[in-house]
DNA sequence: GGCGTCAGTTTTGCATACAAAATTCAATTG
DNA sequence: CAATTGAATTTTGTATGCAAAACTGACGCC
C-alpha cells in the first residue's frame, strides 16, 4: 500500500464522519433508520469510539437524532420540518444573493454565466445528472461570491438535512422551464449588481422549490433512495 | 442523596455538553483557550469518552477548533469572523423579525410590550444586568413568535459564537439611549405587522451592535471574563 | 386468543487500557 | 551563549472491557 505516500494527514472521527455524513445525506442510510454501532464499525473497519464521536457530530448538525440509551436515527423530516427547514434555506440564500449581488468580481460573474450556458446546454439535452450539477454549482459559486465563510457553513449545515430527500422531482417540463427562467433571471440580476431584486427571485425560487418537494412529500412519492447506489 | 426521586433522565454527554457550552460561552474558558481532557474529566468527575462526545458536539456547533493531535481550544473570532457572523445573525434576527410581525398573537404582542416596560424602567434606573437579561429576553419572545424551530436553532447556534465575547458595551448613554429607542419602534412595527419595517429594523440595530463590538475589538477593550465567577 | 411477564440476548453508555503523537526540558554541540 | 537534538513526560487518539438499559421471544395467565 501506498500508505507512505498517500499522507492520511487526519483523524479518524473526522474521515468517519464525512463518510457517515456522505451515507446519511446520500440516503444509504434511510431517514428514520437506526445506525447500528456494531454494524457500522464492522463495515467502516473501525472501534466504536470514533464512530459513536462522528455520530455525535452528526446529531449537532442536525442529521441524525439521538434517542437516549437507544442510539441514533437518521433524521426524519416532518412536512413542517421540511417547512421551517426551507424557509431558513430561503432566507439564506437570499442574503447570500443580496450580498453576492454586492461584492461579485467580474471574473466571478463570467464563470457564473459559462456555468449557466452549460446548464442551459444540459436542459436542452433533456441531461438531468449534468443540470443538477451545474445547477448546484451554480449555487455554491453565488455562495462564494458572497464572502462570508459563516454564511456559507450555515446554509451548507442546514441544507444537508434536505439533501436526504433527494428530490428529484423537477421532471415536469413546465416546472423544469420555470427553473431555467428564473436562472437566466438571477444571472441579469447579478450583472446588474440588483441586491434586493436577487434576493427576491432567490426566496421565490426556494418557495417555489419547497412547494414542489411539498406536493410530492404529500403524494408519497419522494423516493428516498434507500440503498440506491452501493 | 434524592437519586430515586430525582431523575437524572439524560444522557451523560449531552449533560457535559451543555456545562461545557455554558464554560465556553460564559467564557470561563476563554477564546482560544486549550481544553485540556484530564483537568476537564477531573473538574466534572467524569470519564474521558463522554467529555471527548461533548467536545465533538460543540466543535459542530462552531464553539470549539479541533486540532488534529493537538485537542481542542475554544473559537477564537478575529474582526473578520465578528464581521461575518454579525452579518448572518442580522440575516437570521431579520427574518425572525419578519415572520414574527406576519404571525405573533395579541397575547404573546402584550408579554413583549410588557417586557418592553421593564426594560424601559431597568433603562431608568440605568440597571445595566436586568436591562441585558430583559433586552435578550424580548429577542427570544420575537424569536418563540416567529414559529420555526429551524430558525430559532440555527440562531442560537450562530449566536451563541458570538456571546463568549460578552460585549458589556452599551455603558454609552447615547448609544443606550438609541438602542432603547430602536426597541420603542420595534414593538410599534410588530404591533403593525410592519414584516419589512421590523426586518429592515432589526438589520440596522444588529449593524449597530456589530460596530460597537467591532470598535471594542479594536480599541482592546473586549474583556473576554476569562475566570470572572467562580 | 390476547396480554403480560420474565429470562436470554443484544445494544448502548461509560470507564479504562494501550498506542502514537506532541510537548518539555535538559544536555550537548557549534 | 544560542540552537538543536533526543529522551522523558504529557496528552491525544483508538480499542476494548464492563455494566445497565432495551429488545426479543417464549411461556403462562386471564
Amino acid at each position: 500500500m501506498a500508505d507512505i505516500l498517500s499522507i492520511p494527514r487526519t483523524v479518524l472521527h473526522q474521515q468517519v464522519g464525512s463518510r457517515l455524513r456522505q451515507l446519511v445525506v446520500e440516503g444509504h442510510i434511510a431517514p428514520g433508520a437506526k445506525l447500528n454501532e456494531r454494524a457500522l464499525c464492522e463495515q467502516l473497519q473501525i472501534s466504536r469510539t470514533p464512530l459513536r464521536e462522528a455520530i455525535k457530530m452528526l446529531a449537532a448538525e442536525g442529521l441524525v437524532a439521538l434517542l437516549p440509551n437507544r442510539g441514533a436515527v437518521a433524521a426524519q423530516l416532518s412536512a413542517q420540518d421540511v417547512e421551517h427547514t426551507f424557509e431558513v434555506i430561503a432566507g439564506l440564500e437570499g442574503q447570500s444573493g443580496e450580498l453576492a449581488a454586492q461584492r461579485i468580481t467580474e471574473p466571478e460573474l463570467a464563470e457564473i454565466r459559462a456555468l449557466h450556458y452549460e446548464m442551459l446546454a444540459a436542459h436542452t439535452r433533456r441531461d438531468l445528472p449534468t443540470y443538477y450539477r451545474l445547477n448546484a454549482l451554480i449555487h455554491n459559486h453565488i455562495n462564494a461570491a458572497a464572502r462570508n465563510p459563516v454564511l456559507t457553513q450555515t446554509y451548507l449545515t442546514v441544507n444537508a438535512r434536505l439533501q436526504a430527500l433527494r428530490f428529484r422531482s423537477n421532471f415536469d417540463t413546465a416546472k423544469w422551464k420555470r427553473a431555467v427562467k428564473e436562472h437566466e433571471k438571477m444571472v441579469e440580476l447579478l450583472a446588474a449588481r440588483d441586491a434586493a431584486g436577487l434576493r427576491a427571485l432567490l426566496v421565490a425560487h426556494l418557495e417555489h422549490k419547497r412547494d414542489a418537494v411539498l406536493a410530492l412529500m404529500r403524494s408519497g412519492q419522494l423516493h428516498t433512495t434507500s440503498g440506491a447506489a452501493a
